[in-house]
DNA sequence: TGTACATCAGTGAACGCGCGTTCACTGATGTAC
DNA sequence: TGTACATCAGTGAACGCGCGTTCACTGATGTAC
């Protein structure tokens, strides 16, 4: 039993890795995808980047700060997958029908997200955190904006469109995002765990309307 | 320093303890309440029951098997709460009020006890778990029923009462049980972990009129 | 009512495990002259 | 262009910790006769 449980075998000519600091980031990133954030594991991730374990203290002062570095990503990740999201909207001049499918390309991303990536989603929120007014750019998208300001972008179109009336705004982004973070939550670790991708992406759709119904 | 960090001393006169598996659940218990299911751990359940670690095994097979019957109990007090909070509606002869009200009164007991008992809600929901069916009374309240069951229920009600159109009714229990966890997570984990009372009441209370008017 | 004995709840000691972290070190790099 | 030296990234060895779990045991209980 000769064989590696990871695919690269951490062969290295010089004594100076090179990227050390990337590396042990991107075996965090690889941890948390497979199994959440209890697999964030500092000596693992030296493990795989084919150094010593302390060599990681040259990096990051101690293992939560590889954590907090790895749920940064993750945040960032989450951002991408929404932004691809609201990229993908069909093109109108109906300022109504685009602010309305925007919330709703949020919506979806988020779940989509959270149903590819389910490590590094449960791994973005494994702590609190207040991120309405957070510009680390660590944790946001292209368009620089973390998930929770997109979610607030796409909900001030729509104030302007005219579709949610001005002293329904305040608060609105809890709203919606409690129904949307709920469902992901029982896709991935309550009783819709086994439901069908089908079923999945009806209950989504309903979801989506209700908060939109309902806000 | 001779204090302890737990209030009993571990005193005992007979060598058989007389009630050890009850022990040693309400130690478990007790860690869950503090700190959530991570922090239930076989030996310190052992040493508040004033007991060798390896006693433990008399009556659980493994430290999971403590895991499964804190996490059990952890959901009978959720429906418990949610009892609670059924039985103090107000009196109606109106159907259609009362099945509202059936509805809106899970929902807070929900709410209410995630805020109270935050570390055996999160235990409750540590774990995947088919709820629907199941018929563990250990997991149940005083009515026989889960907390799901409970949910399932009242919207049964609501039908009943002809608030929510037949034809709405499949599945709907998924899209109100993902709006009140999600805001419970919120709450509990996210951004409103530092929302006062308040604030808190405000959303809870918006979110369920968005429920009542979106499904 | 008294004694022998099976049952089994709790003990004491130990195990291997893997973790995060600290220490004093060594080797390669880049810069000053 | 060549050499001395400061810098600092990575090494090797070790630490204490607390966990879940196993073993062979001992002490108290309840039951059969």
């Amino acid at each position: 039993m000769n064989s590696q449980k990871t695919t690269l075998p951490p062969i290295r000519k010089t004594f100076r890795h090179g990227d050390l600091r990337r590396a042990l980031l991107e075996a965090g990133i690889e941890l948390a995808r497979d199994a959440g954030p209890n697999a964030i594991v500092l000596r693992e991730a030296t493990r795989r980047a084919g150094v010593a374990p302390n060599a990681a203290y040259r990096h990051f002062s101690s293992h939560s700060d590889l954590l907090q570095a790895v749920r940064a990503s993750a945040l960032s990740s989450l951002a991408l997958a929404i932004e691809t999201e609201i990229a993908g909207i069909r093109r109108t001049k109906n300022q109504a029908d685009l602010a309305r499918a925007a919330l709703r390309a949020v919506g979806t991303g988020y779940l989509r997200f959270a149903l590819a990536e389910t490590g590094l989603f449960r791994t973005a929120f494994s702590v609190p955190d207040k991120v309405e007014e957070d510009v680390d750019v660590a944790k946001a998208g292209k368009s620089g904006l973390n998930p929770f300001q997109l979610l607030t972008s796409a909900l001030d179109m729509m104030v302007e469109a005219g579709v949610l009336p001005q002293q329904r705004r305040p608060g609105a982004e809890y709203l919606a995002w409690s129904a949307v973070h709920g469902l992901a939550f029982l896709i991935i670790d309550g009783p819709l765990s086994g439901a069908s991708d089908k079923q999945v992406k009806a209950l989504s759709e309903r979801l989506l309307q209700m908060v939109e119904k309902g806000l």
